[in-house]
Parts: C-alpha cells; sequence; structure tokens
DNA sequence: CTGAAAGCGCTTACAG
DNA sequence: CTGAAAGCGCTTACAG
C-alpha cells in the first residue's frame, strides 16, 4: 500500500514527471501537451489512485489553499453557524478552514493569529477583540490577504462585513415603543468594540427621538464573568428599576442569561416584560414564550466575506478596501 | 520582513544547518554538540524570530502532528463539548485537531477519512455511521491509529470510548418507576448503531424487570428527517398513547423535539408528562420545567480517547486494543 | 563533536 | 511538444 507519487505516474506512462505534473494541475493545454499524452497520464493516474501530496505542494509553492477563521466563542450559535457557511462556501472553492476562538482574549487572538501565520494559510477572516488593531496591522504589513466581520475598527483601513447593528437596535427599539412600552431598559456589556457601541447607539436614538430616554435604564455586564455572575448582575438591575417594562439585549448571551434572571423573579413574559434579543438562538425558538430576536444575516455576512477574501488572495495587491452592511432582520415571536 | 530558515540561523551562528537543527529539535545533547555552540544557536534563533516550517519539517518526517476528529454533528452541543476538550488535551500534546460532521452520512463520512488521510493526518478519532466499518477496517490495514468514540461495532477489534448506554437509560427508567410511572415510553431513532440499541435495551429490561413492559410504548424516529418532521411524529404517537405519563429520549435532539411536540400539544411537564433526556443541552437547562438528563461523561471520554491515540501514535504497531466504558450521571431537574 | 549531502513530493523556469 | 534540473525548508544517516 504505497504512496502513488507523480513519479510513479511518470514512469508507467512513459512521460517525465513535469509532463504528469502539468497534465494534473490542468495546464497541458496550456504547455502544448498532446491530447493522447494528456489522455494517457489521466488514465494512469487515475488507475494508480493517484492523490497529490498537499504538503509538497504547498512547501514548493508557499500556498496552502486554507484560510485561518478566527471568532469570538465557537460555542456560541452565532458564531458557530457563520463557521459552518464559511466552510461551505470556502470548500466550494477548494479551501481549507481552520477556526479557533479567542475567547474575547486579546493576548490569546495575537497567538493564534502567529500560529495561523506559522501554520501557512493563505488569508484571514477575523472578528477581531478589543486590541487587537496592531495585529491586524502586522497582517496588512505582511500583505496578508483580511477580512474582519461582526465588528472593526472604524479608524483602521482593511476590508470588512458587518451587520447593520444600529439599524437592527433602532428597529428594535421603536418596535417595543409602537406596542406601548414605556420603560425600555438595555442589557450591553462593557466592550468599547464599535458593533456593541452601534447597537446601544440605535437604542438611545430610537429613545431619545420618542422623547424618553433615560439612561439609568442602561445596564452594562462584565464580558467576562461567568453566567451565574450575569445572572446576578441582571436580577439585582431588575430589582431596582421595578418600573421597566421592556428589555433589549444585545447579545444572544445576555438575552439567555436573562432569561434565567426573570425565571428566578418569576417575572412573566410578556406580561410582566417584554424581550427582543440579538442573535437567534435555539433556545430561544423553543422557550415558552418564544423570544423575539434580530436576527443576524448570517449567510449574507459569511459568503460576503469569502468573496471579499478570495478577490485579495487572487488578485495580491490589486484589490479593493471594501466596506459592507448588511442588514439584520427583526423576527416577531410571543416575548412582546 | 523574510521568512527565517533554519539556513540563516545557520549562518549567523557559524555551524552547520544540521548543527542547528540538532538543536533545536532537543537533540543537541544526545547528538554531543557542545553546550557554548547549544546556547549560541538558541541565542541567534530568538534574536532573529525564528518559526520552524511545520510543512517542510511534515513532507520530510511524513508526520503532520495533527489529528482527524470525525463526529456525527459538530453543531449537536454532546459533540462540540466532546470536540473542545479532545482539541485541549491534543493541544497540550503539541497536536492539531481537524474536525468535520458526517451528518450520519456513510459516504460523506467514507469520503472525510479520505481526505483526512490525504492531510496526512497522523490518527484518528471517529463517531462511526451505521456502515463505516469498512472504511475502519482500511485505516486498520494502513495501520492509521484509530480510536472510537460514543459508538463501535462488535465484531470489529478496534480501541473505543463510550459511555455505558445501557446504564444510564436503565437507571433512568428506574428513576420512571420508583416515582410511579407507569406508562413510560421511549423515543429512539431508526440507527441500527449499538450504542442505540444498548439505550433502548437499558430502558427495555428496566421495564421488563417491572413488569410493565410493553412494546408499543416504543416511538422510532427517522434520523434523516427534519426537526419539524420529527414533531409531527412525536405529536401523532402521543395522541394515539393518550395514557403515557412518562418518556426517555435518547438523544438531545429527540428531547428537544419532544418538548416542542409537547408545547403545541399543551402537555405540561411533569404534570402530564415526566421527561428524561440522553445528553445535557442548554435548553434542557433553561427550559420551564427544567429537564432531567442523562449526562454523557464527556471529559471522561475525549481524555481517555486521546490517550489512546496517543498510544497508539508512539508506540507503533506495540499498542493494545482497550474497550473503554464510562460511567454517564443521571441529573435530576424539574422534569419528573 | 560537527558538516556535507540526500531526499521528502511537488512546481516551474529554462533549454531544446 | 517534452525533459532535466533546481529548489521549497526541513531531518537524518553517514562520514570524518
Amino acid at each position: 500500500m504505497k504512496k502513488i507519487t507523480i513519479k510513479d505516474i511518470a514512469i508507467e506512462s512513459g512521460v517525465s514527471i513535469s509532463t504528469v505534473s502539468f497534465v494534473l494541475n490542468g495546464k497541458g493545454e496550456k504547455m502544448g501537451i498532446s491530447k493522447a499524452v494528456i489522455v494517457k497520464v489521466q488514465d494512469v493516474a487515475e488507475k494508480l489512485h493517484y492523490k497529490p501530496n498537499m504538503i509538497a505542494s504547498s512547501l514548493r509553492t508557499g500556498k496552502t489553499r486554507s484560510i485561518g477563521l478566527i471568532v469570538e466563542d465557537i460555542s456560541n450559535q452565532f458564531f458557530s453557524d457563520l463557521a459552518r457557511v464559511i466552510e461551505d462556501e470556502a470548500k466550494k472553492l477548494g479551501y481549507r478552514v481552520f477556526y479557533c476562538s479567542t475567547g474575547d482574549d486579546n493576548e490569546r487572538s495575537a497567538e493564534l493569529i502567529q500560529s495561523l501565520l506559522q501554520a501557512n494559510v493563505d488569508g484571514f477572516i477575523i472578528t477581531p477583540t478589543e486590541k487587537l488593531e496592531k495585529s491586524i496591522d502586522h497582517l496588512l504589513k505582511l500583505k496578508m490577504p483580511v477580512v474582519l466581520i461582526d465588528r472593526y475598527f472604524p479608524n483602521q483601513n482593511v476590508s470588512h462585513v458587518v451587520m447593520d447593528n444600529y439599524n437592527g437596535a433602532y428597529v428594535a427599539t421603536e418596535f417595543f415603543i409602537k406596542k406601548g412600552c414605556k420603560n425600555i431598559a438595555v442589557v450591553n456589556n462593557t466592550s468599547e468594540m464599535i458593533q456593541m457601541k452601534l447597537r446601544e447607539k440605535g437604542y438611545s436614538d430610537a429613545m431619545k427621538e420618542a422623547g424618553i430616554y433615560d439612561e439609568t435604564l442602561t445596564l452594562h455586564l462584565d464580558y467576562r464573568s461567568n453566567e451565574e455572575s450575569k445572572i446576578d448582575a441582571i436580577i439585582d438591575f431588575f430589582k431596582k428599576k421595578p418600573g421597566i417594562d421592556a428589555v433589549l439585549f444585545l447579545a444572544n448571551y445576555m438575552g439567555l442569561a436573562g432569561l434565567q434572571a426573570f425565571k428566578r423573579m418569576g417575572l412573566r413574559i410578556p406580561e410582566d416584560i417584554s424581550i427582543i434579543s440579538y442573535d437567534d438562538h435555539y433556545s430561544f425558538k423553543l422557550h415558552s414564550p418564544s423570544i423575539s430576536v434580530i436576527e443576524q444575516p448570517i449567510d449574507g455576512i459569511a459568503v460576503k466575506a469569502v468573496q471579499l477574501l478570495m478577490d485579495q488572495m487572487t488578485n495580491g495587491n490589486d484589490f479593493m478596501i471594501e466596506k459592507v452592511l448588511e442588514k439584520g432582520k427583526l423576527i416577531i415571536r410571543e416575548s412582546v
């Protein structure tokens, strides 16, 4: 069960290994190799069950046909859905995807970039952490293809694909207001990242326009705290603010913590409190009552990100920086 | 920003590349290289920020320090948890993990094995599909290190690590009986795989011992059907059998479908029906009432599987076939 | 104690 | 139209 190499095919077909390589890479015609030889070589390759050794080819070309995908947390359904679509898209184009989670840890993120760099990935798709701007700059300096998703740095000139975070929160808040909610709270995390800031701004602008903005209705949860601490913080907050009749959660893990908090407090949804959360999740559909969400345009983001990355990888330096905004979608269920 | 190679280090340190290679691979002492040279080489490597090129080293050694992990469905929390622990364990030992999902599709599984083989992984951890026995045999013939998890083929001599499926279902059924349930149903899928058969046998043996086994209380769901069809099938079944007072779901996705079915039917848990499901899931904890489960010994399975695989990878043919059974744990919540 | 050299399996510029 | 040869960056058996 010896490994078949192009050398074996060359010997069997009675041609040189160069000819075999050209034929197998589809460059036969371009190199003016005769039809007969092309067919012969292909037949022999098939007969011997030849499988190209990607490692050897990578060593020679410096390309691995792989892309590195860095997300915040692959066990969060939003990111795992994103990863799945990206992987499918990449596979269509003959690329493999390596994925890893940052856990929102800057140091870990920088390390992951290093190790993917060392694995010789051909390009990066990254959901950056707060202080990753410098590491991204480093990639740009190396002329590495990079596309950011979900978030970006306003002052850095890199292609990115994100949802329209401002709009999603604005529309959801507006929906609460139309339904007659008066004391609408928002639960955000302590991150300084642009996507969270924009979501919060979408909320506060909608509230201000309705003339009912109250800054004490905003709760910021520490991202790094565990779920129990988040639940406790939410319970604390809502006990101090009994008048709240609606709440917008700016990410699914906060919404999930919120549901547990309300369960413990005995609050009924939507009678006592209305809920909308960012990012859909299986538990939101299953919950009684089911929870309304702002669904991310996951397919749109994934497909566009891969496309932009491919442009960079194939066109070398000759590509444009593109900044793409995909619209989210408010899905109304029973929680409002 | 040129790539640093061992050649650069050799020149800078004034020694040969062989010496550099020995030192960097920790074989300096063994090869009798002087302390002074070792230190010198290490310093230079550090100074130049040398990063070994894994591709070149793989081509030469035939090893990639990577393992292929094939699971049924990485978006199922049981498998993603398993994957995370396996990845952590492997990383500790300097191994990378490539993972992929079979979707319980035999052909796809066989393809995945082929493509991982082509990626030159050093070993496999696999949750096999029904007809994968031959592909596994093929790996064994190639002397590829293989460990199966979650399930196995009774007549095939391969190391595997699985939970004690029989015991988990037996204990859960016994628990229902002790609680006074009389008409206890079980929901399984149509798979012929050993782990599902054993779970069902655990249930039926417990029922028989209590003298209350009734074969019409068993429902088999088509694995390949989508969630809606599963929900419909469950509703159908329970409408025809109104006397059922408890149900054991033999995998989390069936339990989740069951919860949606009962929600639509207006059945109250546990007043109208008691529930226990295999495999814990976030939604089971969040659900009102929270759902009792048979938790898989995920850490135990993952750690043991990696350990067995490492034994095979390092000891060549000199390893033992090990068949390991890890006990699950019945977690009582509010649904019984 | 250390170095020169072969070779892993490919790709591709060059020669004819 | 096709082949001989260099080289990607390593590892390691061999020689001294």
